[in-house]
DNA sequence: CTACATTGTTAGACCTTTCTAACAGTCGAG
DNA sequence: CTCGACTGTTAGAAAGGTCTAACAATGTAG
């Protein structure tokens, strides 16, 4: 089974990739905080493993078998956030850190028990997609709040790059899964936005804070 | 931090003081399935850090900071093996090699969660003490069922040395910590002794066996 | 007290992961 | 089309942990 850096490697390739879909080495090295040449020499070590399609000046992509390690080492990582929030009573902000360590265990049987006692979860505690057993990731329909108009409805189902920062301050607005905002109002000189916050308060978002918040329209 | 390796090092060295006393590079090797110059060349590191006394030829001596180290190690398996039991519902045998894996998250606020969940438990599911925060032990009062003699009336406290097939051996018996033995007789060939077991059922068991059961003889 | 088995040690190599320093390729601006 | 900025690559070294082969010390049986 791949170590414990590896694992760190599809994780993170596994997060980029989605976002941006091409991956460079400096994006890699960045979101790692390792140096590029320590980023080059993994990514041919991860090619000579079939995780990944590498060639010289290329952008890297994850093979099929790369995206389905990536994605078990994200479900590892999902479910031990949604376990310590609903078992072990940690707040959202806590789990991160704590399930970054966790995830790296290598017992089948843990992560399995973890996902009966939490009911078989399809997102972790932040919104994002639980990756299922064989590795498959559900794709989740929404759209950041930031790309919404003056008198949608919406309810908040996810974050992107959820950091602690982000959710510290949701929590200090009251701020939660499933919660409805009422656009009300988007100023076009900063783009922040003015919404009714579950029916009851009103509250301005900045435009940095809009663009981390995503959302159904079908509230 | 210590490694991972280092981690594992000090357990060993804590195991296998608490037996002998004394700690050879051998036993060490052997115990860590590792070479003898491996050892050697960790005992010298080991030192270098302040957790080992370590002379040319002589035997290993964990320092005060150590025996707190690897206290504490064995406090994150011990407590983690607790946690696995009472609040996930694994059987006492199968959670040996999950807990190898979990003790070695650096996350305090992790192991002080279980412990708080288990209810500050002092010893494991094998009856095996676990160190304080301040990585003290409790040394718990017990003999070998071996060391008993005909007519006593004990109750299992603990094992030494608890394995897989130890721990199945017991379940397919029946036998659990707290459960109570009446000697009735020990057979002088091969140390086989006959007991009645919960006030009940008649049990032989090997020497082998009764060198393993730790007993409490206030039954 | 010597012989031999056991135990411990050195030397030297290897793998993984990382780094820095220096060089090379790519690509957009002008 | 060329320049410069950025991105990527090579080479070489280091740290942590491991190994095998060969040698040295220790201690116990006879």
């Amino acid at each position: 089974m791949a170590s414990h850096t590896v694992e760190n490697y599809l994780k993170a390739l596994f997060a980029l990739a989605n976002e941006a879909g091409e991956v460079g080495i400096s994006d890699l090295s960045d979101h790692l905080a390792v140096s590029k040449p320590s980023v080059n020499s993994m990514a041919k070590a991860l090619q000579q493993d079939g995780f990944l399609k590498y060639e010289k000046y290329k952008p890297l992509k994850l093979t099929a078998k790369g995206k389905k390690a990536a994605a078990l080492v994200v479900r590892k990582h999902r479910l031990t956030e949604m376990f310590l929030v609903e078992q072990m009573g940690f707040g959202w902000d806590e789990v991160h850190d704590i399930a970054e360590q966790v995830e790296h265990v290598k017992a089948p049987a843990f992560f399995d028990r973890m996902d009966e006692l939490v009911g078989f979860p399809t997102v972790d505690p932040h919104g994002s997609p639980i990756p299922d057993a064989q590795g498959n990731v559900l794709e989740i329909d929404c759209v950041k709040l930031s790309e919404c108009a003056v008198g949608e409805k919406v309810s908040l189902v996810g974050l992107s790059q959820s950091s602690k920062s982000l959710l510290t301050f949701l929590d200090s607005h009251g701020i939660a899964l499933g919660h409805t905002f009422d656009i009300r109002a988007v100023e076009p000189f900063d783009g922040s936005m003015t919404v009714v916050h579950q029916g009851a308060t009103d509250q301005t978002f900045s435009q940095k804070v809009c663009e981390r918040l995503l959302v159904n329209k079908e509230a």
